[in-house]
DNA sequence: GAATATTCCTGAATGC
DNA sequence: TGCATTCAGGAATATT
């Protein structure tokens, strides 16, 4: 499932190819889900505009568009466009094609550029977003929570400290830190060698500090092997991640751990699939 | 107000 | 073989 490394590689991968060029027909499909906004007045609102930039806030895809008729303004002008939000849910995936490649069922969304491309959404489960926002109108979309890589120890310590929740749960709260899934909830634990119930209020200033860097340090080398593709995710080329074999924990009930070999527990925690190494983590 | 449970949804895995 | 059942989970919403 798409987390925070999966979200990077695929903003990266849309906006190396799709920056500069232009949307000249949308097509929506007529399911309720996943529209945030109805899918008409996205299409209507998406036709014309120019691709300025497309990056991450936290699980979200943002694509940064030109006002609607030509002219595409400088980025640093902001509030006068629009952006076209794209959240992957559990198994959304953001495509670039050619107009040829045939539809794959539980497409949603599909966008006719300029250069003669598509850019695609599809997802079979439905969890996924799609919003648009016209800037003229609504303020710029921004996370709740705040960003892994850039969050500061005090930052971090301050989000953490007055929860009386097991810290499992509270890294998935996407209100204190927007972009870490069951995933790299469970590896950063692993790394960090903290048992995933325990109560994050109870952590050490220690414990919560070196978390915040194994949580850093997974998530910037998961990025470099383009995310992890554990179920169907793929970059937008289409190409899968390798992250996955570098788990130390997270699918490997029962496997043995890593480092000390003894056999890698799984137990519900928050209503997921929780797996951590109870010899490593204390 | 915070923490926890429920809900949405489909494909894959499992059971009979 | 094939149909029915179970399970996974991000995040909004409902409940405790």
């Amino acid at each position: 499932m798409p987390e925070l490394p999966e979200v990077e590689t695929i903003a990266r991968g849309v906006q190396e190819r799709l920056r500069g060029d232009r949307i000249v027909e949308a097509w929506f499909g007529s399911h309720r889900e996943p529209f945030k906004t109805p899918p008409a007045r996205q299409a209507k609102g998406l036709e014309g505009r120019a691709i300025l930039a497309v990056h991450r806030t936290g699980k979200h895809i943002v694509c940064e568009l030109s006002t609607a008729y030509g002219n595409p303004i400088v980025e640093s002008a902001g509030g006068i466009g629009a952006q076209w939000i794209v959240h992957l849910g559990m198994t959304g995936r953001l495509l670039v094609t050619t107009p040829d490649t045939p539809l794959a069922a539980h497409t949603h969304a599909r966008l006719s550029l300029a250069s003669g491309r598509e850019l695609r959404f599809m997802d079979p489960r439905r969890f996924g977003r799609l919003d648009f926002r016209d800037l003229s109108r609504n303020p710029a979309f921004s996370a709740a929570g705040a960003d892994p890589l850039t969050v500061t120890a005090a930052e971090f310590a301050a989000l953490f400290r007055p929860r009386k929740l097991p810290i499992k749960a509270a890294l998935l709260n996407q209100k204190l830190l927007s972009g870490v899934g069951n995933i790299y909830a469970d590896e950063s634990l692993f790394r960090a060698g903290i048992r995933p119930p325990r109560l994050s209020g109870r952590l050490t200033r220690a414990e919560l500090e070196g978390l915040r860097l194994a949580l850093r340090e997974v998530l910037e080398h998961a990025i470099r092997l383009g995310g992890s593709s554990v179920s169907d995710y793929v970059d937008a080329d289409g190409v899968r991640g390798f992250f996955q074999l570098e788990h130390c924990v997270y699918m490997r009930t029962g496997l043995p751990c890593r480092r000390c070999q003894t056999p890698i527990q799984r137990i519900l925690l928050a209503g997921r699939g929780t797996h951590y190494c109870s010899q490593c983590q204390r």
